[in-house]
DNA sequence: TGACAGTATTTGCTTAGGCAAGTATATTCA
DNA sequence: TGAATATACTTGCCTAAGCAAATACTGTCA
């Protein structure tokens, strides 16, 4: 990992022609300053967005982590647990424990599929329904007061910086 | 908390001039899609980060918790308990924990002050700094890799933002 | 068919976070 | 002084995440 620029080049030009990037050379280990981190200053940006988020959902007895599943069963259909573990970024295994208490509340159920009976469709429940139609607003409402004084152009900029990083991220993990 | 950019702006010119600007009207309920949330990227990212950085750092026995505290002592010196946890961005409870389970594997110890007694200085024990000593050039290369392809001006444009994005999450908190 | 590899989900064990309540100490101010 | 208030830290209770092992099922290929 350390100083891969060489080998990195070489693969790119290898194996994956045009998927691949050199590491940039921004960051140096002796200098290494916590407060310059892109990763610190975005850990921090996240987790106050989904505390202010948090704050005016927990009124419908939502949790963080659990408007999650739900945005994407709203948005995109039934999904299986894997789909939905892998879009809200977490493990497997947290996600069956965080659709156990979903399910326990009633807001959403599982089904076991017929044509494989190894996967579970789950689907969002009337009251799981209900309970998300408010959060799109919600989150919204917070971006927008956490991108105060953005305008359009550095908004489309922002996101196509934080896209070529998911996509470095993603290229570094196929690597693996 | 919807539309709120008149009493917003209103604030802002009465009690606190030029400290907050009105909010963004870049997203909207009705068309909210996850996938173009600045949240939902940076989440991506940071996760990402945080995984490439504990895989070269598990040979230490640090966990992606772990090592941060042990960075901000390292940098700074002795810290309170408050200090360690508001940088880490955690509750303070949850610091207390990590302290124990640091103390107890050696890495840094709690010294009570003796000006004032309720306050614990904890500080960095030899192996600790042994354990800490990589990390900084594993971040930065970590960083890097997810930097893959910019250029130093699109890093500095990318920071720029960020840290409009933390002050505008640190005037929300304010504000309430 | 039947062994075998691959996938989906679950479960056990551990670390970890938020919130609220509790304890000890310090500060303020009538 | 002494009561009220504030601060620093800890603890209890819950949700939550990662990893590895176990289970159940599917598809492949000899």
């Amino acid at each position: 990992m350390r100083h891969p620029a060489a080998t990195a080049t070489a693969t790119a030009t290898a194996a994956h022609p045009a998927r691949h990037a050199a590491p940039a050379e921004l960051y140096r280990a002796a200098d290494y300053c916590a407060e310059e981190s892109v990763g610190y200053l975005m850990k921090r940006i996240v987790v106050s967005i989904v505390h202010q988020a948090d704050k005016h959902l927990d009124v419908h007895g939502l949790t963080s982590a659990q408007w999650g599943p739900l945005l994407k069963l709203r948005n995109s259909g039934p999904s299986t647990v894997v789909e939905l573990a892998r879009w809200c970024v977490v493990d497997a295994g947290a996600m069956t424990r965080l659709l156990d208490r979903l399910e326990k509340k009633g807001l959403c159920k599982r089904v076991r599929s017929t044509t494989d009976r190894r996967v579970v469709q789950v689907e969002l429940t009337p009251d799981g329904d209900a309970a998300i139609a408010e959060v799109p607003a919600v989150l919204a409402d917070v971006l927008n007061a956490h991108l105060a004084g953005f305008s359009k152009t550095e908004w489309l900029a922002l996101k196509s910086y934080l896209r070529r990083m998911v996509a470095a991220g993603d290229a570094l993990r196929e690597a693996a």
